[in-house]
DNA sequence: ATCATGATGTTATAATAAACACAAAATATA
DNA sequence: TATATTTTGTGTTTATTATAACATCATGAT
């Protein structure tokens, strides 16, 4: 423990860099169903496009895992790459917002094997309460403060509409959830120590489109 | 084959920047159904959270569209901004997986307003063929290709399950998309002159799940 | 057992991105 | 009209991020 006097901001680790450990992650994994068992920062490289000193770099910044002269134990890093992630625990998750992008992600399976457990979907409209999303059950949303607190949540999505997605996110707030996983495209504005991750896919095909009028009609 | 004459990398504007139009194209949006036609690079920052400065540098990468005493007129630089990602035509889409992620997309109003219509779903479920959401109906995927030279389909979108993406993303060029959104958690190999953008939410999620392993240390 | 090779961890350098700072130009005010 | 104020556009500086370089040590061949 000698090293862990420094604040938390002089060893903050960048977010660019944890941006791309789900993709070493990722790979890693695909090396692992290949029975492969040892990877270099090179052969690394290849597959993910990243350079080779950035890789081990990014690395770097949570220890020593691979050995000078033979590279990295694909097990062992795609271990320690989960634990750093957070992978190695399961959380409890609600969504609320049972349209098809929340019953999308309840359907899933690649998020609970990854340790994400969606406990039960919220919705207002009635015709849906009730539904079940493979065994996933759509309750009212006026019982939702009530779930979370009883059946330990710990992460809230919202699928939403963008309208009703600041109320919700208060809503889990006041219920207690850890984190929001946000679909809506709109900016929470929430406490600063809350943490939010939102995925923009307004912005994300707007991305795409400047690119193809870049490309096509300049 | 004709590569650019022109030196791009002179005035190639970089990916950072890009990423951040469509949020302040998402706010002047705002603005203007508020009725509020004159914007400052400080208000926009209050907004955003980007500095005063980055956007005015932001937004002169594309033009000067702000006028020095008074700011920016939000209505033409809404405009601008449109222009630039390309929201100002009309752009074809499809869909290759009609599951509930791909019903999502074709559902959400919100695309075909921005520009981008969704012709038609794909799958290769029978159960599925044929079936309508909205009016966008649901088709064999093995009709695919035609449809796309018979209707102008400019963007493909990938929303199958991981395996088949890389097959998928193969038929849409063979087909002559000119785009590729991307949602199947994967890396596509395809020319390094095809447009792709994807959406991982996997790696979203893990995001989130590393912040809460670092607040909470669990 | 020795030595050439391979590959890491880490420091040094380069490239990129963001913030600062201010002249110039327009607006608002009186 | 004169002048104080506002705010852009942009050159300069600082900070951040990525790449290159390399000393070091394990490995594997002989």
């Amino acid at each position: 423990m000698d090293k862990d006097y420094r604040t938390d901001k002089e060893n903050k680790i960048s977010i660019t860099v944890i941006r791309r450990l789900p993709k070493y992650y990722r790979y890693l994994g695909d090396l692992l169903d290949k029975g492969i068992n040892r990877i270099s920062s090179q052969e690394l490289s290849k597959m993910t496009g990243f350079t080779a000193s950035q890789i081990r770099q990014d690395l770097n910044n949570f220890g020593g895992f691979g050995q000078q002269g033979y590279g990295y134990n694909v097990e062992e890093l795609h271990g320690e790459l989960g634990k750093i992630l957070g992978l190695d625990s399961v959380y409890n998750a609600v969504i609320v917002g049972a349209g098809n992008l929340g019953q999308a992600i309840a359907n899933y399976k690649g998020f609970e094997d990854a340790g994400f457990k969606v406990l039960s979907l919220f919705d207002k409209n009635p015709k849906l309460i009730g539904l079940r999303i493979r065994d996933i059950e759509i309750r009212d949303v006026d019982t939702m403060v009530d779930f979370i607190k009883e059946n330990d949540v710990e992460i809230g999505i919202i699928t939403s509409p963008r309208e009703s997605a600041q109320e919700l996110a208060e809503t889990y707030i006041e219920a207690g959830v850890k984190g929001i996983w946000n679909f809506a495209p709109t900016d929470l504005d929430l406490p600063d120590d809350m943490i939010v991750e939102n995925v923009r896919l307004n912005e994300s095909l707007f991305i795409l489109s400047y690119f193809l009028k870049e490309k096509y009609n300049r």
